[in-house]
DNA sequence: CTATTTGCAAACCCTTTGCAAAAAT
DNA sequence: ATTTTTGCAAAGGGTTTGCAAATAG
């Protein structure tokens, strides 16, 4: 809880619990859809809009406090981004795992960059399986 | 033209003209949005219908023939899926280059698909930076 | 001839917007 | 006191659906 007021207070947002709220949320739960970030979200404050979500995410978004997973076929997943990670996507279930971006990755991402000629912002890597241990 | 036919037949998916059509510009154009796409084909085929494009799409896509770009905050893309290749979106105009999934990048499949104990189905890269050339 | 595909229009999400009231700094 | 954020309800935009007519194999 402290750790995300000194994030908000660094960047000047003013710190509302709906605001905290999302971040707390994502913080315990890994990678829930919206429909599931508003139910947690009204657990503990029952009267949050879906709109106020919707602006907080975006505005934490625009931050770099936390990240949008956008799967083809899939519905868009929100989660904290703390150490870059890539996702474990299952076609069938939708669970979501997460990969540390480890030495190979970082070697590859410098070669795309020298390839480029241009500094890489962000890369979203999501790899999909068909089927996973939590569904078959 | 010829290849786009064999591609269908071997899937047993009719060949109408709207579906060829879809093939053949995306063949043409690289990573046009659905938009994009629309107005190609009906500079060909004016009376085609947008439902029948995107239910053509998803038919490629499920054939895994064409593939979707999903990037946060920017507009889906689609693409001919031939040679499996990553995407560097400038994050200013939108536009998109490929990268092939040269050997760096296939060690790092592999390494995925071992510690997650399943076959990778896809993998969907997506690098961003804040300008390109194009846009600067 | 049979199964698939098309076009149309309406329906359906999910997400954003405008605005006045409320809350944070 | 000022600026940001909230909640509401309505609007928006992209995508899908149901169905009868048309077309491919």
């Amino acid at each position: 809880m402290k750790q995300y007021l000194e994030l908000l207070k660094e960047r000047n947002l003013k710190a509302t619990p709906q605001r905290l709220s999302v971040l707390k949320t994502l913080g315990e739960h890994m990678h829930p859809t919206m429909e599931e970030l508003y139910e947690r979200i009204r657990e503990e404050h029952p009267s949050v809009s879906l709109a106020t979500v919707y602006k907080n995410v975006n505005t934490l978004k625009d931050e770099g406090l936390i990240a949008e997973i956008n799967t083809p076929g899939a519905k868009t997943r929100y989660d904290i981004f703390c150490h870059p990670h890539i996702h474990l996507v299952c076609e069938a279930c939708g669970h979501i795992e997460d990969f540390p971006c480890d030495v190979g990755f970082e070697a590859y991402q410098s070669d795309i960059e020298a390839k480029a000629g241009k500094e890489i912002k962000r890369i979203d890597v999501v790899a999909t399986v068909a089927s996973c241990k939590k569904c078959s």
